[in-house]
DNA sequence: GCGCGTTAGTTGAACTCTCAACTAAAACGG
DNA sequence: CCGTTTTAGTTGAGAGTTCAACTAACGCGC
């Protein structure tokens, strides 16, 4: 939607923007890049095997895990293709909907994410927490709580 | 580096981190769709030519641009290629190290980001500003700029 | 029970990104 | 100067993501 008037942003916000966008990007990238060296996988991939690991029996519709990883169908779709064909995820049909498919962490996939957790969590604090207050800590997730809700409904 | 001890996240900071990875990829990812609907590219492609609008006579060197536009260089050749193709950019030789080149924005080019602008700063201002207190603003800015700093370095 | 809109999930093509390998030129050191 | 090491930038292959199109099954309303 084009608005009329553009509210532009003033020079505080655009500092406060390029910071955010900075930051944001050379978080994700840094803790992408670590996992793909350690674990052979990206950042996606070790978010849907965590969600998994925490379901009840591993177990999980696709459109939940889709969800609750904030992927697309499409990106699980072909990502559990691949991580089905590394034997860390396997597909079986859901028994009460027939259109539906349930992805199973195997143990060997769990094993994987075991193997690959403690220096993905070290990276999480080295590279975030550590480098922040516990005000800075609470303030963040007050924002990102805020934000996360705004754009669920979005 | 595989710590000895893993200092795992209490649950404080699980959900902090969890909302903060969910709020930055929802925002990441409804920006870029917005992009990519309005205009035609994707965000890192928008921040390319944001940056060179910005420099002297729109010009830039790649590796300057690429710097300051948050990409690898290799991301960036890519990038160049197909904006090049586009008729947006061209690519210079330096006349001072024969082994530079320089990015030029084209009026063409700066014809297209001033057409995306107004959508995309919109988009800014309705998921980000819009959602927080001048207060939040403030410690987002806080927090952005310590972690930015930290991962530069890193 | 039937039609129709909705939901679940997959697929392939086009595109972007990453990584490693590579060329070429500058800069350094003796 | 000459050899070595950096630095600049590109390239191609491989992997991940997106988008739109598609199949199939559910479920509502009559």
């Amino acid at each position: 939607m084009m608005p009329v008037m553009t509210r532009w942003l003033d020079p505080d916000e655009q500092r406060t923007w390029r910071a955010f966008l900075t930051a944001s990007r050379a978080l994700m990238d840094t803790l992408d890049r670590e996992l793909q060296r350690d674990a052979g996988i990206p950042h996606a991939y070790y978010e849907i095997l965590v969600r998994l690991s925490e379901a009840p029996e591993r177990r999980l519709r696709m459109s939940e895990l889709a969800e609750s990883s904030g992927s697309s169908r499409s990106r699980l779709s072909h990502a559990v293709a691949r991580l089905e064909a590394a034997g860390w995820v396997r597909r079986e049909d859901c028994p009460t909907d027939r259109r539906g498919q349930i992805a199973h962490l195997t143990d060997e996939g769990f094993a994987k994410l075991a193997a690959a957790a403690p220096g993905h969590v070290e990276g999480v604090r080295r590279h975030l927490f550590d480098a922040l207050s516990p005000t800075q800590v609470e303030q963040l997730r007050g924002i990102s709580e805020v934000l996360a809700e705004r754009l669920r409904r979005a």
